[in-house]
Formats: structure tokens, C-alpha cells, sequence
DNA sequence: AGAAATTTGTCCGTATGTATC
DNA sequence: AGATACATACGGACAAATTTC
């Protein structure tokens, strides 16, 4: 019995899949993902298997989870993890960030980084953040 | 005894009592804290749920897990969440700021953050990380 | 309004894998 | 090599929040 090891565990292999469906557009931002218990019987694994995947995306920003509501996938803007310069993506407020702004948890912030370097050295990072842009 | 927390999941109260213990230096900052075996029998609930307790310390930054090891107790430096202008203090590297300044996880740094308000409104958020040395 | 169905949250106990000591 | 400790996975049960009828 083989438990097929891809070198990765299993909730792993399946937190990679959801985010493909989720990048892909095959699951829309906004959209509910299936059920816990739908995904573990697509996948063949325990729900619990299921819920360490969707731990996965949540850490990642690709997902949010409201008990019985459901998961909904996320837009994420991604970027370039900062090699060097500055990138710019954005994220949900923390609850720390939230107070600050005076906004909701979760509320969509613009996170603007960049990395500074000194002879092959990161020197400094910073970290700015701020509310998005009311449209014009 | 007992729990001034009724309503809440136990590892959530479990997790309340272990951070008492690191804040009050029961647990010293760098000592490994019991085994999950070990406080699973002490609070007499399953190792998940301890694991769970656990999982919420790690979040916080109390806690730090190596597999095979153990899990240690971080000291965590509080300031007062900066109501306004500047304020410094330290904070161990994750993952990702380590990976930047080449350093282990853990690392202390200097975080310094900024907050720019515009009558009365904070408009961004400025952090900046650095190295112990440096002197920006 | 209220009951039922759905969905996530919590918790149990167990087993096995993997890393460290 | 053996013991210890965390990681992963299973399956079951009930609670809590939401939606649907």
C-alpha cells in the first residue's frame, strides 16, 4: 500500500492544486472553492488532510475561510518576491494595520517594498503600506 | 480554578496559559517547552489540540518549532503599538526577512516604523528592518 | 419564525513517517 | 541503534455559524 510520497505531503500536493485552479481562473476570486468534505472525497483524503491544504492558501493570501459559509478564493497580485528593487503587491490589513487605518480586517492594503543593498548586502528593508486609491 | 475563558475552544485556553507561562518566564525565552506528549497528558487533552495551542504561540511569535526537537519560547519585545510618529523595537527574523539579510531564522532585528497621519488620518505605514550594526 | 440542511470549527484516538538526540 | 519529538494522515463525532426551505 502504497502511499504515494511525491517527495511532498499530500495536503502540500493538494494546497499546489487548489492554488492552480485558483491562478488559473478554473476557481474565479470571489468564488466559493467545493466543500471540505467534496474536496477530501475528489481528493481521497481525510477532510482533515483538506483543511491543512486550505491552511496553506489562507498563510498565502490566496484564501479566505468563514465558518458555515465556506472558503472563497482570493485575488492575489503577485509579485516578484524582491530580489532587489522594489515590488509592490497587495495584502489584507492584520488586525494591528486594520486598527491603525481604521478599516475592517482583511481590508485590501497597497504593500510597496523595497530592499536596499550595499555591496551584495541587504542593507535595509522597507516596508510601506497604505490604503488603496479611491478610483477617479 | 479554573478557566475565566468558558466559550472558548480549549486550545485557545490551553494556548492562553502556555503564553502566561513565557510572558511570566515560568518558561524562559529560548527553553524548549514541554513535549506535545507531555503537555497533552498535563491538560489531558489530545496531542492535536495541543498542537493547535501550539499553532496559535507560533502565529504570535511566542513560540518557534523544530521538528524532532522541540518547541522553544521566544522572547518578544512589546512596544506600544505606535499611536503615533516613530517608534523602534526588536523582532526575530521570519522566514522571509532572514532569507534577505542571509541570517538564521530568528535573528534579531531592529524594526523601526513610521506612521504618517494626515489630519488625523493615517495615510501609510512605513517599516523598516535592519540588522543589529547598522546604522541607517 | 422556525426547522432542516450545509459547511466549517473543534476534539478525540490511533497509526505511521521523519528528524533529532 | 534506539529513544524521543514533531509532522502527517485517517476516521469519527459533535458544536457553531450560515443558508435554505
Amino acid at each position: 500500500m502504497p502511499t504515494p510520497h511525491y517527495g511532498q505531503p499530500r495536503y502540500r500536493v493538494i494546497a499546489h492544486e487548489l492554488r492552480e485552479r485558483i491562478k488559473s481562473g478554473s476557481i474565479p476570486p470571489g468564488a466559493l472553492l467545493p466543500a471540505e468534505s467534496i474536496l477530501a472525497a475528489e481528493f481521497r483524503v481525510a477532510r482533515g488532510t483538506i483543511r491543512n491544504a486550505i491552511a496553506v492558501l489562507r498563510e498565502e493570501g490566496f484564501a479566505t475561510t468563514e465558518q458555515g459559509r465556506g472558503t472563497y478564493a482570493n485575488l492575489k497580485i503577485q509579485d516578484a518576491p524582491t530580489e532587489a528593487g522594489t515590488s509592490q503587491r497587495e495584502m489584507p490589513a492584520d488586525a494591528r494595520l486594520a486598527k491603525l487605518f481604521q478599516v475592517e480586517v482583511g481590508t485590501t492594503l497597497i504593500e510597496r517594498e523595497t530592499v536596499i543593498r550595499q555591496e551584495d548586502q541587504v542593507e535595509m528593508v522597507i516596508v510601506a503600506y497604505h490604503l488603496h486609491r479611491t478610483s477617479p
